[in-house]
DNA sequence: GTAAAATATGTGCTATTGCATCTATCATGC
DNA sequence: GCATGATAGATGCAATAGCACATATTTTAC
C-alpha cells in the first residue's frame, strides 16, 4: 500500500510534500530514530548525545547555552543536565562571575561514555552520506548553514517588528 | 554569554556540533518552531499542516501511510487523524477492498483551512530560503533526498541483518 | 476449509516536550 | 545606596510522542 505512493498534485501547483522543508523535516526524524537505535546500546538517547556532544566541543556551558545550542527548551536542558548529574556524566558549578550561571561540564566517565558511543555514530554518519562526493558534502554544509542564518533571522524579525 | 560561542575541538578531530547532522537537527527544530509560530494563527500545529498536506498532494491515504510520511508513529498519526476529523477538516472510511484500511481524505473544510495556511508558510519558506539561488535550492534537494535513501536504506539494513 | 501469521488501527500508560511561573542573582535607573 | 527590570535556572502542569498491547481483518500455510 505504501509502496505505490506516487505524489499527484491535484491543485495544480508543486506537491507540499515534494518541497525542501519536508524532506528536511524527514530526515531528521528517521535520522533521530536511527540515532536512537544505535544509541540504545549505550543507554543514551540522542538528548542525551547531544548535550554531551556540545560540551565535548566546547568544554564549559550553561544550561541555556545547551538548551539554544540543542535547540530545546531551557526547562527540557535543565532535566536533561539534573539527569546526566545523577548518572554521573556530568558535573555543575555555579559560576564565579555570574552566580546565575551554572558552568557545566564533563565528567571523565561522560567523556568516557561519549567515546564509547563514538564508533556507533560514526558508522551511522557513514551510512547517512554514503555515495556522497566530497564536494556533495561541503556543499551541503553549506547550504545548510545558510537556511540556518535565515531561520535565526526571520525568529529576530519576528521578535523585533 | 551565548555569544561568544566558538567550537574548540578539544579531541584533535572535527568538533561534533560541526557536523551535518548537527546542523540538520538544529535547523529543522528551528524551522518547526518558526512553522509552528506561523500557523498558530491558523489553529494548526506543524503535525496537523503536515497530515492536510499529505493528503493535499495525495488525495486518499491510510493512517499508516501519513504515518510514514510524516515520520511519525501510528498511534500518532491515529490521534492526530480522530482530532481533525472530529474538527472536521478530514473524513474517513473503511476501505472497501480492505477493511482494515481506513481511507483519509480532505473535506472542503480542511482543503480551504490548508488553503488559508498557504501564504503563511509560502512567507515561511521564502524566509527560509532566501538568498539561495535556484541551482542551489535544486541541489540541495537532491542532496536531501539521497540522504533520505540511506537512512531508508540503514532502517532496511538493520532490520534485515 | 481451518489455523496461524501478518497487518491496520486503536487504546492505556509512560516519557518527553513545551509553556507558565517561581526564585535567585545580577544590571540599570534614580 | 535602593528600586525596578532583566536573566538563569528550576518546577508544576498540560500537551505530545512513543511503546506495548489489544482488537479486527486479511493473508498464508496446511
Amino acid at each position: 500500500m505504501a509502496n505505490d505512493i506516487e505524489t499527484q498534485t491535484s491543485n495544480g501547483g508543486r506537491s507540499k510534500i515534494e518541497a525542501p522543508e519536508f524532506y528536511l523535516a524527514a530526515l531528521d526524524r528517521q535520522n533521530r530514530e536511527n540515532m536512537n537505535t544505535a544509541l540504545r546500546p549505550h543507554g543514551l538517547k540522542v538528548a542525551d548525545w547531544r548535550i554531551l556532544s556540545c560540551l565535548d566541543s566546547i568544554r564549559s556551558l550553561s544550561v541555556s547555552d545547551l538548551a539554544e545550542l540543542t535547540v530545546v527548551e531551557r526547562s527540557v536542558a535543565s532535566r536533561l543536565v539534573d539527569r546526566m548529574i545523577e548518572r554521573g556524566f556530568l558535573r555543575k558549578e555555579a559560576s564565579a562571575a555570574d552566580r546565575r550561571y551554572s558552568e557545566i561540564t564533563l565528567t571523565a566517565a561522560g567523556a568516557e561514555k561519549l567515546r564509547q558511543c563514538d564508533a556507533a555514530v560514526d558508522d551511522l554518519r557513514a551510512q547517512l552520506f554514503a555515495g556522497m562526493s566530497e564536494k556533495d558534502q561541503e556543499n551541503l554544509l553549506r547550504l545548510l548553514k545558510l537556511l540556518r542564518k535565515n531561520v535565526l533571522a526571520y525568529q529576530h524579525h519576528k521578535i523585533a517588528v
